[in-house]
RNA sequence: GCCAGCGUAGCUCAGUGGUAGAGCAGUCGAUUCGUAAUCGACAGGUCAAGAGUUCGAGUCUCUUCGCUGGCUCCA
């Protein structure tokens, strides 16, 4: 097993760093649970035990404790199956009954080496170590290379789950072997265990494909092709009201807006760099006559274009072009999937043409903007990661070394300037510029970006863009990148998991049913949709043949926020009885008070403060 | 792309190598009802696609496409 530290924190440099950086690592809070931490890492050993009892072959690589359990990799001559899960829980749990005791040792590296002969993997983890030593742990018969710590006997390792079998590269590196993993979830009591089993399933019946087909928000087709979503009918209802909700803070905050093509030449993106260090995100080039012409991964090259369509004079700085670019990505076929990973995507993207001395106040400006966007959305659970180069990959980025320290210093003084809080993570950048990149947790944990930020010196120098200064001279201007509310594809997934399907009024694509209690009032009933409409509400009649019941059922399963049922009473008083989505029951109001509540509704959750 | 699993009606799922099934949704009819499912009838299928094994394939094999969980990679 692999020292504690490769698993929880960053190398120390002391002993090699294992497994994937984006692999689901400890929280902070759960490394400073060491009690659970040791339990996780103990099962694992005992996992690893109970695969090599059934599978005498099996090579073992490394199995840390993570965020809600563990994980241990192995090299198997046959793939396991669900029931050999089955098979290894119950030889775990004969191990957990007969309370072994965990004892520690160490032994010297030339010792380890011959006990761990036949465990390739574990060989080369012994090279990695730069002690003489190396530490084991062993319980009944198994020994394992690990640091610990562990619980004292295996009957004190908490209640736990084998939850998946998957696929993982021996030390995250897609050259390398590829290995089969197993995973547990496991806490301290089987209450906690079964809270967070039961976490994972009410993440399921909120997962926005899922939600996307019940509520038919979107659906997919095989003849279309993987990551080329449709949007349905309400699907694209509650796109249009997020597209003109961004455009709308975007006008306000100075932006023109603009439109341009797909698709350009190749030799755009040659000259952009993108044909360098993109292309194999980028779908192949079509051949036409005497050309060559690809549908475009990015949308800067265009806008590029319309700002050198004329000359600038420094007093019109800023220039801020804003577009919702629908732009095209060859994502590998293991990765799309639903509308959080597309192929075809359309970024709430703008570029911002601003002299060297405005980009700290634009890019305040630009993080301004998306805590206005966020707060009005709802979203509160993200954090800030400095996306910068990999110093040891230079071939990966466009440009010179002094372009990209002014770039990431920039970008750094202007986080530190406001303040928030940032992690940098090296090798994540642009391949023309470095990213303040806004990290957002899925539903399982996944982190995705959504919003990012993008300081480029590289493509005003290829585009060869400049702007007239006070002194007469041209000089060259600074593009900052940036996507506010990411992809809709992207934004949409997220809001619907978020809300759970059940979005705010000013979002939801049926705003209000109107629920006739018996035919005799299907006339009045449409007398108000018709009313309500004309308020540009988003109001749907439900005639149907059916018992009311039944009409409020399918409304409160479509999460439609009200439901207006009229009968005899209602259409006396000129009133729609109103029960909310939470079941709340309004009671009869008049209906000019009901478009009073609605359009308040509105206006309320519209305005950030 | 890689590893594994899966693909049967719009959806959720049954289906020992021997005639293709249910519930919900849909259509039609009846019911006219006061806050989460009224009753009945009907219709619905190249069993993802293609090839192979077999007297016979939804079922076994291979290929392709798609989906799911991971890994790698990214908005």
């Amino acid at each position: 097993m692999e020292p504690r530290e490769s698993a929880s924190r960053p190398s120390n440099g002391r002993l090699l760093r294992f497994g994937s950086r984006k692999a689901p690592l400890m929280t902070e809070q759960a490394q400073q649970d060491e009690r659970l931490y040791a339990m996780r890492h103990s099962t694992a050993h005992i996992m690893a035990e109970a695969v090599l009892e059934l599978v005498p072959g099996a090579k073992l690589a490394i199995g840390p404790p993570i965020e809600h359990g563990f994980y241990y990799d192995f090299e198997l001559p046959e793939s396991l199956t669900k029931e050999d899960l089955a098979k290894i829980d119950r030889r775990m749990r004969r191990t957990i009954k007969r309370n072994y005791a965990f004892e520690h040792s160490e032994i010297s590296k030339e010792e380890a080496r011959k006990m761990f002969a036949d465990q390739a993997y574990k060989l080369e983890l012994i090279d990695g170590i730069e002690d003489d030593k190396v530490s084991l742990y062993t319980h009944n018969k198994f020994v394992d290379l690990c640091e610990g710590p562990h619980v004292e006997r295996t009957g004190k390792v908490g209640a736990f789950k084998l939850t998946n079998i998957a696929g993982a590269y021996w030390r995250g590196d897609e050259n390398n072997t590829m290995l089969q993993r197993i995973y547990g979830a496991l806490f301290e009591t089987q209450e906690e265990l079964d809270a967070h089993l039961e976490r994972v399933e009410d993440a399921r019946r909120r997962d926005h494909r899922r939600l996307g087909r019940e509520l038919e928000l979107f659906t997919t087709h095989e003849d279309i092709g993987a990551g080329l979503p449709l949007w349905l009918p309400k699907g694209a209802t509650v796109r249009r009201k997020l597209e003109e909700f961004i455009t709308g803070l975007e006008r306000e905050a100075g932006y023109q807006h603009v439109y341009s093509p797909h698709l350009g030449k190749r030799e755009l993106y040659e000259r952009s760099g993108h044909w360098d260090h993109f292309k194999d995100d980028m779908f192949p080039p079509m051949e036409l006559e005497h050309e060559q012409m690809v549908l475009r991964p990015m949308n800067c090259p265009h806008h590029i274009l319309i700002y050198a369509s004329k000359l600038h004079s420094y007093r019109e700085l800023p220039i801020r072009l804003a577009e919702l670019g629908t732009m095209y990505r060859w994502e590998r076929s293991g990765v799309v999937g639903g509308l959080s990973r597309v192929r075809a995507m359309t970024l709430n993207d703008a570029h911002i043409f601003c002299a060297p001395e405005q980009v700290k106040e634009e890019f305040s400006g630009v993080m301004q903007l998306v805590e206005r966007a966020y707060d009005i959305l709802g979203i509160t659970e993200y954090s800030y990661q400095l996306s910068l180069r990999d110093p040891d990959d230079k071939e990966k980025y466009a440009g010179n070394d002094e372009m990209w320290d002014v770039a990431e210093d920039t970008l750094r003084g202007a986080m530190d300037d406001i303040g928030l809080p940032y992690t940098e993570v090296a090798g994540e950048a642009a391949f023309y510029g470095p990213k303040l990149d806004i990290q957002f947790a899925g539903l399982m944990g996944r982190e995705e970006t959504y919003s990012t930020v993008q300081i480029d010196f590289h493509l005003p120098r290829q585009f060869d863009l400049s702007y007239i200064g006070e002194d007469g001279a041209e000089h060259r201007p600074v593009i900052i990148h940036r996507g506010v509310i990411s992809t809709m594809e992207r934004m949409m997934a997220y809001l619907i998991e978020l809300y759970g399907g059940a979005f705010p009024l000013w979002l939801a694509p049926v705003q209000a049913v109107v629920i006739p209690i018996a035919d005799r009032h299907n006339d009045y009933a449409r007398r108000v949709v018709d009313d309500l409409r004309a308020e540009d509400l988003r109001v749907e009649l439900d005639d149907r043949g059916e018992r009311m019941q039944a009409k409020i059922r399918d409304a409160q399963m479509q999460k439609v926020p009200y439901m207006l049922v009229v009968g005899d009473k209602e259409e006396e008083a000129n009133a729609v009885a109103v029960r909310q989505r939470s079941g709340d029951d309004l009671g009869a109001l008049p209906l000019f008070q009901v478009i009073d509540r609605l359009k308040d509704e509105i206006t309320t959750a519209m305005s950030s403060d």
